[in-house]
DNA sequence: CTTCATTGCGTATAAATTACGTAATAAAAA
DNA sequence: TTTTTATTACGTAATTTATACGCAATGAAG
């Protein structure tokens, strides 16, 4: 099996290709059908669920290495990428038995106490905004899985994987206020009801439907199109898309907003 | 001399204890006449300054590690502390020649070009918000000073330092809007114009001194005294202190300033 | 006792936010 | 065809908040 000798590899030369001790875990965050979903890997045998993560190779930033373990999982790449968040704790990556037991049966190796996988890591936590529908979710060599979860009804996840999601959250949530939000998240063009759930769905919170595009239009943030969405038995909604230039600006200088 | 026994041990056997590749670097904030300033030291010889940081040992955390640090350095614990970013560029820390040369001179070896503090080294930065006038800076194994510098005159520094200073500058900005500042940087007891003074020289932009307290107040983030201060020629303003259990609640929950 | 630089307090005005009414629209039901 | 229903679009009045700024009070020096 590939798979077995691949894996194998990994176990025993991984190593010397990237810096030791330090990972990275990307919270992949999509919207769809006014919830905000993460990505997430199913780990084979173990069952419980992990962030698309990986490590950090000797030429590679930080950035890079995220924009890689992204694009493998997703598809996609220049993604909106925010690095959010170390997480160092001694322990905050302990193995189980279980999951020891998992790796040597994988290798088809014994996986000693001193073994590299099994020391202190400290992972660097970026967040990732990204276009539900175009992302092509794909397995890596570790998982069964690789699936759209949503936030706010997480499965069991590996080591402190879903303080990692909780982190990434906040950080999105604070830039939401200081950030535009949305041209990674939603499709092209979209509608003022469509926009207006996002944010709703991303704060968590009501957000008056009349006053909530004033405040994008007087920023300049998005712009009006001529053509209207055909959403059936109602009135059709005028599309509307970002002005990307203001939104490149705003993303560079920042904004305030209040909902 | 005692420092080359010490400094020997640390090149040779410091790896050992530490988490390896991984760094702190603490950016020390601290308010003095009209000046926000940064806790510097100056490396022995080379005469290029540095960062306050250190290493992270196995069974601390990250959190724990700065504090460490933070305290041999200011004399002082228990400080206000912020992750702010992680700086993880291949190159980062690059030594020079002249650097290299330092080192081994120092520790009286040889620093071969696989030496452990030559490898590529992932830094975890830290700002401290810290009271001026209760710091007692105090110098480490490389340096021969450790000042106090203002933040818009930096020295020429090592690596990527001035770059660090620079992001926790641009997050303790972002923070001010959104949590309370001033605790860690005042006096216990401090004047309406003291307070006024530090968010100028913080935020770097004048603020209307007649409705700058109104927005402290209204949040009940201060409270005023029954004490003035006498301060010479001029009519004697009341002092204020912070309302603790509000400003413990505004840290953890946020607010919104608008200044 | 006048001058000067500063603090403390209040208030009029401007701006922004919020609440909410009502017309327009699309399609299904009567 | 007309009515009903659920939705979008747009405006405006009421309220709240922010801003500008006047002026008296203060403490010491000349």
């Amino acid at each position: 099996m590939n798979n077995e000798k691949e894996f194998r590899d990994f176990m025993l030369h991984a190593h010397e290709r990237f810096v030791k001790h330090l990972s990275i875990d990307c919270v992949i965050f999509g919207y769809h059908e006014r919830q905000l979903k993460v990505l997430l890997l199913k780990l084979k045998t173990l069952g419980a669920w992990a962030l698309p993560g990986g490590f950090v190779s000797f030429d590679e930033t930080l950035a890079q290495a995220a924009q890689r373990i992204l694009e493998e999982r997703t598809g996609l790449n220049k993604l909106f990428l925010q690095q959010f968040h170390v997480f160092g704790d001694p322990g905050r990556s302990h193995r189980t038995a279980a999951e020891i037991g998992f790796l040597s049966g994988q290798a088809n190796m014994v996986v000693a106490n001193d073994h590299w996988i099994l020391a202190r890591t400290i992972s660097v936590g970026f967040y990732a905004l990204t276009e539900f529908s175009k992302v092509i979710p794909k397995v890596d060599l570790f998982s069964e899985l690789c699936e759209w979860r949503d936030v706010d009804r997480l499965p069991k996840m590996i080591f402190d994987h879903r303080q990692i999601v909780n982190e990434a959250l906040k950080a999105l949530r604070m830039q939401i206020y200081h950030q535009p939000i949305g041209y990674n998240l939603l499709p092209e063009n979209f509608t003022l009801p469509e926009i207006h759930d996002l944010y709703e769905t991303i704060l968590d919170k009501k957000i008056d439907r009349r006053n909530f595009p004033k405040k994008l239009l007087t920023l300049g943030l998005i712009k009006k199109l001529n053509k209207q969405k055909k959403i059936g038995a109602h009135r059709s909604p005028f599309l509307y898309k970002f002005n990307k230039p203001r939104y490149e600006k705003a993303l560079k200088e920042g904004i305030v907003l209040v909902f």
